[in-house]
DNA sequence: TGTATTTTTGACCGTATGGTTAAACCATAT
DNA sequence: ATATGGTTTAACCATACGGTCAAAAATACA
């Protein structure tokens, strides 16, 4: 029963997810979703009374899957070049098995950021970064990266990585022409965006600010 | 006549143009885009059809305000060094303009491809980006860049100009956390992007391919 | 001024959609 | 076997939405 009960609302659950992160909240069909986990439209209402409530759970969930894969950067005790081809390896990676996520996540805050407001307001990640920059002081001081400019140079990672699946539709037509399929890029981009990225900043001694 | 009709053809272009940039296609109504142009609901329909008819010419003119931008980077007669400096001015000022912009189209591109495939196939990129590659060669060359590995580098580019922008939903909330407002962060971004991305080509000699 | 043409409006239509409800179903406990 | 409780369904509701249409208003033309 509780058993049952589970297997439904995790069908339903599913479900959901690929039909939102599919379509976005605008677009998503109440009667696709029950179509997509074969039951009927009502059963949604008696698991999660609205669409609403529906979209935030899937929202939460998605948000956090993502999240979680930026968690080893700070934790694992690597050393500041094998943190960044770590983290170029497993992220992208991971968005290969979900490349409609950066997507559907980008958008979704933009229409309503509320929202993300209080999914991330239980992090600190002032802390979090303050950790991360006194763990590689030595390494960060040496290639001149203050702890001012520690922002620019995390989202700069983050852009290398998420922009290309968040960019797909686009660069799928521009890469077909020049020869390169989309996935080839993908698995290239892996090893590039570490050597190009560690480049960046081990010789970035001479930028006064 | 033909004076004040191209008035309200204007009149209710710009008003979708605002609704279907902040709302997207499935969230967007045309009650409230005739209601944001001062107008009539049928009037919208008078001068174009239907509602596809009316997003497809916002999305395509969007498109093409966008892609206008990375024209002097092909063009303008300029060094490397320079014309990446030029690029991250120009274009993230363009962006602080018209911050919707890249989720808008990104979104609305993975929602539907065909849309963006039309407009894209009379541009032929392969041609633009050899050219560019001719016009830098002694340049490029000296750091390592292949014609292979240009598209790499050229998404790079793009990726830490309009990522923050796209994710500036997100980005607001760590920002604000870590002090730094989103304004202030992409206005410092201009030029550390610039220096941040020459750092990265011009020492990239030893990456082995 | 009167007539033809174009622009603008308000009322209306059919349908899709999120949501409700009452009844059917089904497992379990007595 | 049957009463009880949660689960699932079909039928239904109200509303929102894209789109149409005929008439009014404005404009051009004679």
């Amino acid at each position: 029963m509780t058993d049952n009960d589970r297997l439904t609302e995790e069908k339903i659950f599913e479900a959901a997810t690929e039909v939102f992160v599919d379509k976005g909240m605008d677009g998503a069909r109440m009667q696709d979703i029950a179509i997509q986990a074969g039951i009927n439209k009502s059963l949604l209402h008696y698991y999660f009374r609205t669409k609403d409530h529906l979209f935030n759970a899937v929202f939460e969930m998605t948000c956090r899957k993502l999240l979680r894969k930026f968690a080893p950067v700070f934790d694992e005790n690597l050393s500041l070049e094998e943190k960044i081809r770590f983290f170029f390896r497993e992220h992208i990676t991971f968005l290969q098995e979900n490349p409609k996520l950066p997507a559907f996540i980008m958008n979704e805050i933009n229409r309503n950021p509320d929202r993300i407001k209080k999914l991330i307001k239980n992090i600190d990640i002032e802390k979090k970064w303050l950790e991360l920059f006194e763990q590689h002081r030595a390494e960060l001081e040496k290639y001149n990266i203050t702890k001012e400019s520690l922002p620019q140079v995390i989202i700069s990672f983050a852009a290398i990585s998420v922009f290309p699946f968040a960019a797909k539709g686009i660069l799928e037509v521009f890469l077909e022409k020049t020869g390169t399929g989309f996935n080839r890029f993908i698995e290239e981009r892996k090893s590039f965006a570490a050597d190009f990225m560690i480049q960046a900043i081990t010789h970035n001694t001479d930028t006064g600010k």
